[in-house]
RNA sequence: CCUUGUGCAUUC
């Protein structure tokens, strides 16, 4: 399982079964874990289902590591099942687990839902921690709610809990994505007067607020700073900047920044890969967007979801609906779900075209798939 | 024996 390869664990597991032995919550929490390991909620509950089916009772362990990895899939109302069987069972979730589940919701927008388990946990007295606060402080700056964000940074002053620099980096970044850059400045030289841990993150929420704000010196201004602080950029610093020059169409930069970074051992993902792309599709140059996407194939790399969305869009921005739905197919080939933005897009480039009436049946499609319209 | 929460990049 450490290793990845829970599959082999299973067989072994299997094995241990046909001789007589009988797998107990550990061996099964060790499998679960690996599948939590390698992202994979589908396996994982598989596996809590099979526990349960041969009559284990999943510990505290168990729900741990369950809760957690739905949460952070985003698949918050299984994790909210799994929270309410461990505690239909007795176990008693605490505050991590609490966090998890605050977190998730914050991490998608659900505020209300994300002060709700938070009211409740002080209910049942278990106190948030900074980690909580943390969590609920950038679930707000994310919806752009700083004002709110600052009362609850003032709110765990008064109960003794000091806001600390990942705190004041989700302020930072919630003022960077309203556009007020200089406001981030001035908490940014707080830190710095105050002492307080400056890293990377910090650094790379900065530069990329100066350049979705379209000012890239002041965002290499602030990289040379990091630097001289023997700060390395790491791979988001990087994708910063090559997402900005593509926006712009100046690729051969973008390239050049791409070498630099694999030259640094800094090695480009599908996120690097989907900045060019939709660097290419904003310049009109759909045809090179897509033979990107078949050399990255080639080099091992595998689209993901917005690599397909990207060119969903532009296809159905420019009402070529036949090639969305190319597009839109050899994504389901691909194995990967189309969702929300997906669909969108979709019945956008229906709609502009005057086709009502298959914009409609999208439209269904996407209810009837479980998904929520938007 | 096994688990553990918060901040940054790409589509909307």
């Amino acid at each position: 399982c450490i290793k990845g390869n829970v599959e082999d664990a299973r067989m072994l597991m299997k094995e241990m079964q046909a001789k007589g032995l009988v797998p107990n919550n550990a061996t099964y929490n060790v499998l679960i874990n690996g599948h939590c390991k390698e992202g994979s909620t589908r396996n994982a509950a598989n596996l809590y289902n099979e526990m349960v089916g041969i009559g284990l009772v999943p510990d505290f362990i168990t729900y741990n590591m369950l809760i957690n990895v739905h949460a952070k899939a985003g698949l918050l109302n299984q994790a909210m099942e799994y929270f309410k069987e461990m505690q239909r069972i007795g176990l008693v979730p605490d505050v991590v687990i609490y966090t998890m589940l605050i977190s998730g919701y914050s991490r998608e927008g659900i505020m209300n839902e994300a002060f709700k388990l938070r009211d409740e946990m002080v209910e049942r007295g278990s106190m948030p921690d900074v980690v909580t606060y943390n969590a609920l402080i950038s679930g707000l700056c994310k919806e752009r709610r700083l004002s709110e964000a600052n009362d609850l940074c003032t709110e765990m002053i008064e109960r003794g809990l000091i806001p600390d620099y990942v705190t004041i980096t989700s302020i930072m970044d919630g003022y960077c994505k309203k556009g007020e850059t200089e406001a981030a400045l001035v908490l940014f030289n707080g830190m710095l007067e105050r002492n307080i841990k400056i890293d990377v993150v910090i650094y790379n929420v900065l530069i990329n607020g100066f350049c979705k704000e379209g000012n890239l010196d002041k965002a290499k201004e602030l990289l040379n700073g990091m630097m001289e602080r023997k700060l390395a950029a790491n791979h988001i610093t990087y994708s910063i900047f090559i997402d900005e020059l593509c926006r712009k169409g100046k690729f051969s930069e973008a390239f050049s920044l791409r070498e630099e970074m694999s030259k640094k051992g800094i090695a480009p993902n599908v996120v690097t890969y989907n900045s060019i792309i939709n660097g290419f599709c904003q310049a009109g140059d759909v045809r090179k967007a897509e033979d990107l996407i078949n050399k990255m194939i080639v080099t091992g790399f595998v689209p993901d979801i917005i690599t397909f969305n990207t060119l969903i869009r532009t296809h159905c921005n420019e009402e070529n609906i036949s090639e969305a739905l190319r597009m839109f197919h050899k994504m389901e080939k691909a194995g990967v779900m189309p969702d929300v933005i997906t669909y969108n897009a979709l019945i956008n480039g229906l709609c502009r075209q005057g086709n009502m009436q298959e914009a409609n049946a999208v439209f269904e499609k996407l209810k009837k798939k479980g998904m929520v319209p938007n």
